[in-house]
DNA sequence: AATGTTAGCGTTACCGCTATCGATATCACA
DNA sequence: TGTGATATCGATAGCGGTAACGCTAACATT
């Protein structure tokens, strides 16, 4: 069945063997129309018994056309962007498109050069994480043929079309939330990374939403590397020793916020009696804990849904789309901890 | 500096603007040799300002060439995943191999479009989680032209080549582990994802472990999904509801594990005085826990770099690679729930 | 009978880039 | 001065498909 001393089959082949051109093979493999219902069985058939498998690379380069979006994330460890993903799939599993997923590492160059690698593949869309990017970037995207959609943020300036949530916004709203309750001696815990922009506009947020109602910030900490419950559990006991009388405590991230549970659970505070807690994200690690901790939803799976349909909107329609700009509201949920 | 009104920026016009041939200006931008420094220089300038992006479909047909990596897992939600693509990107990082990711969903015959669809793109290798394919799927990777590296697992018969362990063995070590520390009384609890091949294996080698000592299985527990925390506080309460004298549970995840642990210290029982609880996997979200949970290390990372060597490898030797299987030992931490 | 219509298929000309081979210029050295 | 070696470059011919258009046979229409 398989000789596999065979050389590569390739459409001429099959047609051949079909006796039919290779012209007709091609449609009858891509089922256009223009081939009997008996030829293209035949052509199928050939095509399956001898495992023909089409060459992308030469139909997209004949045809002018590749259906792929490329997707850029900062990583794939962090479980943000799964769920993002997660929306563009399931949007674009119903068309012809594939999402191609690329890493930029929460580094501007890297991204850089993932970017540059995606579009080399002349992709029907791009969908990137984040409005922050080198200016070779922007160029690029700028005169990128296919869609570009900036997600997670709206704050800023974005190439083409965008999706996400004001962090900025969050932040304060946040802020709002814990002043509301009565807390006063609060503390931030969030990351250093200089590129993860969106953890700096919720910090900044947060503080102007203090600062709006006479608060200060009575301690932070900043960390690099990824977030983890063993991180945010470590700094959130350094914290607390040096200032037992935090009344609050702000997490740029969801995982770091449970690791400062798990603190309070071992050294026997209560939450929120003797320290509330509040992250971001609303990651399903949330679900199943002994308490729920407050979040804000960032609204990733419809981040995801939405630009993945703008890509198809976009193919669609003949003329460059304007662009679209869409900023959701991200519900925060106050859970049992503040 | 962006018109973007200008057609579409092709190698003939970067060379074009740089005086030389389209010949000249490829081997410029490409890094080879039989170009002066000066010439190469000179094109790159103009490449770089004019934001030029070489089509790389173009270039693959016309080089027979292309430098990515296929690579197909079931999900990207789970934890387990993400850090054995991390493996393979550390490795490819140094060369020109780039990956590409699909998702199969625990579903074999999305597994088989995905892989036609990676394959039609004649990828450098494919590498894949799992031993278990569709008959189409088998055929195709037999004769695929590209070196082949099935991963994870090594219980049954590779296409290609193999990294991996064993989990059958897994879950017959961590078996003998818990009867050794005199547990009798013991549950399981596991998904049901009819797909999910390898958890499967671990159960059936939890149960050849235990029955070698004439210990059967008190209770089980099955579910459909995804796992979760949640999933596993649940069904850890249910199952100590049916039988609260049950001394230990094995999870075959340890983020089911974690949920059980929660459930533990909701419900007020000591661990591992009152149940003593074993994940599998050794995932990050193990790290800050009130109590180290006892776990087996997946070796996912090592997995994705082996894997990734062996593509390297394949690409350098002109003969086909004759195939390499690697075993890993999953080492066993024990943590303080047993 | 002449003409139009349509389904089904084939021929031609590329898509944008690179392997290959040959051409030319330059320089060292006998 | 001639000879070869070396460095640098260009013309040609594809890579494996598909868009566009052309052609034919068979049937419908007038």
């Amino acid at each position: 069945m398989t000789k596999s001393e065979t050389k590569k089959l390739l459409l001429k082949d099959v047609a051949r063997l079909a006796g039919v051109s290779e012209m007709t093979a091609s449609r009858a493999l891509r089922g256009t129309a223009d081939v009997s219902k008996a030829t293209r069985a035949r052509v199928e058939e050939i095509a399956r018994t001898h495992g023909y498998v089409p060459n992308r690379i030469a139909g997209s380069l004949s045809s002018q056309s590749v259906n792929l979006v490329a997707v850029v994330v900062p990583s794939l460890n962090s479980f943000v962007f799964p769920e993002v993903l997660s929306g563009i799939s399931s949007v674009l599993k119903e068309t012809p498109l594939k999402p191609v997923v690329g890493v930029s590492g929460y580094e501007l160059e890297e991204e850089e050069e993932v970017i540059r690698e995606m579009l080399s593949w002349r992709p029907s869309g791009l969908i990137v994480a984040g409005l922050e990017h080198s200016e070779a970037t922007r160029r690029m995207m700028a005169q990128a043929d296919c869609p570009v959609v900036e997600v997670m943020d709206v704050d800023g300036t974005p190439v083409g079309h965008c999706v996400g949530i004001s962090h900025l916004q969050a932040g304060r709203d946040m802020a709002a939330q814990i002043l509301a309750r009565g807390y006063r001696r609060i503390g931030f815990i969030g990351t250093k990374m200089p590129q993860d922009f969106r953890a700096r506009k919720r910090f900044d947020g947060f503080i102007e939403g203090l600062s709006e109602q006479g608060v200060t910030l009575m301690d932070r900490e900043h960390y690099a590397g990824e977030s983890s419950i063993q991180t945010g559990r470590q700094l959130t006991a350094q914290m607390l020793e040096r200032n037992p009388d935090l009344d609050c405590i702000y997490y740029s991230s969801d995982v770091m916020s449970v690791g400062g549970l798990m603190h309070c659970l071992g050294a026997g505070l209560s939450v929120p009696g003797d320290v509330a807690l509040a992250g971001f994200n609303n990651l399903q690690i949330l679900q199943g804990l002994p308490l729920d901790l407050a979040t804000t939803d960032a609204c990733r799976r419809e981040i995801g849904e939405r630009a993945a349909k703008i890509v198809l909107q976009a193919r669609e329609a003949e003329k460059p789309l304007a662009p679209i700009c869409t900023r959701l509201s991200p519900p925060i949920s106050l859970g049992q901890s503040l």
